[in-house]
RNA sequence: GUCCCCAUCGUCUAGAGGCCUAGGACACUGCCUUUUCAAGGCAGUAACCAGAGUUCGAAUCUCUGUGGGGACGCCA
């Protein structure tokens, strides 16, 4: 995505913060999407964090997959990545400075034991929450040594912050937990480190997913703690299933990489998520650079939306129209090249290729269909066909009628391609003039157009349905191709 | 269960008290165009969750109810 300039504002810092425990969701990709329009909208910085504190479940190849789809998106951080693994000693350090303070405290009970509670008080019809056990021990329990750090979270009152896009939230103390700062295996927490990394990372506009405002108290107590400045807090909306239930494998694909390979364009899935949750009066299509400019978290809904999957191939056949042929020659190549034959890959390379896309273009709607249509055509020899539902199966005399005609064209076409290899545009067959003389021979031989035309379409294009008019392939492709396969029409 | 959030066509949404007999888009239906159709054009069906209140006037404000979602982890 690029940026239209705008007035810089160093203090608009905003982050993306995954975490590498699946592909990137498609959800983060709306949630890095909102971040990186408000930071380019106030010309400010987006970064990315990678949040690998769950050491179980992080691997590699999903920061791979995340970097590697932000980078398809056009959305990469302006600043080196932070990884949270990396930055272990710091948080112990501080987990520690809280407990000093008061702030914090060692809890030795056992997960066995935390859980207990926890069930207990569901059954009582409370909500589960740790017992506090620990909260005011003064010293180890004997014959435990594993202990985990958890928040002296008050007791009373009342913790409030102001949303920017629903206004201000409160919250009693009295239904908040001590929750865990530091595991008993020594691996922070994710509401600890959240705080301490985007203050680290001057972090001023907190834009994610509603399913945090319940963790936002936690982390207000964190701030002040911390004796820290508290970030302006935005929370998107959820994208839902067609359940209504947040979007996940079970109701709706949601990897970023599986729409890349369906044959989206980036600038597509984008403009679909950036509607979603968000708008500008009517206005449905909207360039990257047109995000940018208009996007402001006051037209922010608040509540989720239905991932509509229809709507998205809709915006993807108008971004797919307005594309750039040549752009989509190298998507074909770099991401849709098993779609073609080493011979159509090539012939595709050539300026043949680039008309041909130019038409296709303009009625199929996934970069996939797109490379499926085109390897028919951009292949050398002829193509099996399926003629057992063409209509002059159920008459002979129809049959030799057309036969006929395709002969006579055979007769006027072949002296006319001096170069058999050059398309019949060359020597002036043109749409107009393939239209005129297809119509002239109908006449001639006493049949309709579109009974002539139907047996040419299916083995000139070599598939059912094309995507391209035949009088444009009749201009466009190779004479020895064409003549080939009209020979094959005429043994069927 | 407890807490938090939310509530306009099937779906995405416009709407900041009169401009609303509620607008746009997707999908759907019909028609047109046409050399296939998967493109295009035109038209149509379709919604303010309910009840009270505030007001001359409410989709818009308040309250209650109902419904939905989310969070309640030594996941993030």
């Amino acid at each position: 995505m690029s940026s239209s300039p705008q007035v810089s504002n160093a203090a608009v810092r905003v982050r993306f913060a995954p975490s590498p425990t699946g592909w990137l969701h498609i959800g983060g990709v709306r949630t890095a999407l909102f971040n990186y329009l408000f930071a380019k909208k106030q010309g400010g910085k987006f970064l990315l964090r990678i949040e690998d504190t769950d050491t179980d479940r992080s691997e590699q190849k999903y920061t791979d997959d995340i970097l590697s789809s932000l980078k398809w998106l056009g959305m990469e951080a302006e600043e080196p990545l932070l990884y949270q693994s990396h930055r272990n000693k710091i948080y112990h350090e501080i987990a520690n400075s809280l407990i000093s303070q008061g702030l914090a405290y060692r809890c030795y009970c056992t997960e066995a034991e935390v859980e207990a509670t926890r069930e207990q008080m569901m059954k009582e019809g409370k909500k589960p929450m740790y017992a506090r056990t620990c909260r005011e021990r003064v010293d180890a329990v004997t014959g435990r040594t594993s202990f985990a750090i958890r928040a002296k979270f008050p007791l009373s009152g009342l913790t409030r912050f102001t949303d920017m896009i629903r206004g201000e939230i409160t919250f009693p103390n009295e239904d908040l937990d001590d929750f865990v700062l530091i595991r008993s295996n020594g691996v922070p927490t994710y509401n600890f480190v959240v705080v301490i990394d985007d203050i680290e990372m001057k972090i001023s506009h907190v834009i994610r997913g509603d399913d945090h405002i319940n963790n936002t108290p936690k982390q207000v107590f964190l701030y002040e703690a911390l004796n820290a400045k508290q970030p302006l807090f935005a929370h998107l909306p959820m994208i839902l299933g067609q359940d209504k239930k947040k979007l996940s494998k079970r109701n709706g694909e949601t990897s970023t990489n599986a729409y890349r390979s369906e044959g989206y364009l980036p600038e597509a899935l984008l403009n679909f998520l950036v509607r979603l949750g968000w708008s500008h009066g009517d206005q449905e299509l909207f360039t990257s650079d047109e995000m940018i400019a208009l996007f402001d978290l006051e037209h922010v809904q608040v509540s989720g939306a239905v991932f509509n999957t229809e709507k998205l191939l809709w915006i993807q056949g108008e971004h797919m129209r307005k594309a750039d042929p040549k752009r989509l020659l190298e998507i074909v190549k770099t991401d849709f090249a098993g779609k073609l034959s080493t011979t159509s890959l090539e012939r595709l390379n050539s300026a043949m290729g680039l008309e041909l896309i130019t038409f296709v273009q303009q009625k199929v709607k996934l970069v996939k269909e797109l490379a499926e249509q085109l390897h028919p055509l951009c292949e050398k020899g002829v193509m099996t066909v399926d003629a057992s539902t063409l209509k002059w199966n159920k008459d002979e005399v129809l049959k030799n009628k057309i036969k006929d005609a395709i002969r006579s064209l055979i007769a006027e076409l072949k002296p006319a391609a001096k170069e058999p290899s050059q398309s019949l545009g060359a020597y002036g067959y043109d749409h107009v003039k393939v239209d005129t003389l297809l119509r002239a021979l109908c006449e001639k031989h006493g049949i309709k157009l579109g009974d002539f035309t139907g047996p040419m379409r299916l083995f000139v294009t070599g598939q059912a349905t094309s995507a391209i008019g035949l009088f444009d392939l009749l201009s466009i492709l190779s004479w020895d191709v064409i003549e080939a396969r009209l020979e094959a029409c005429l043994k069927s």
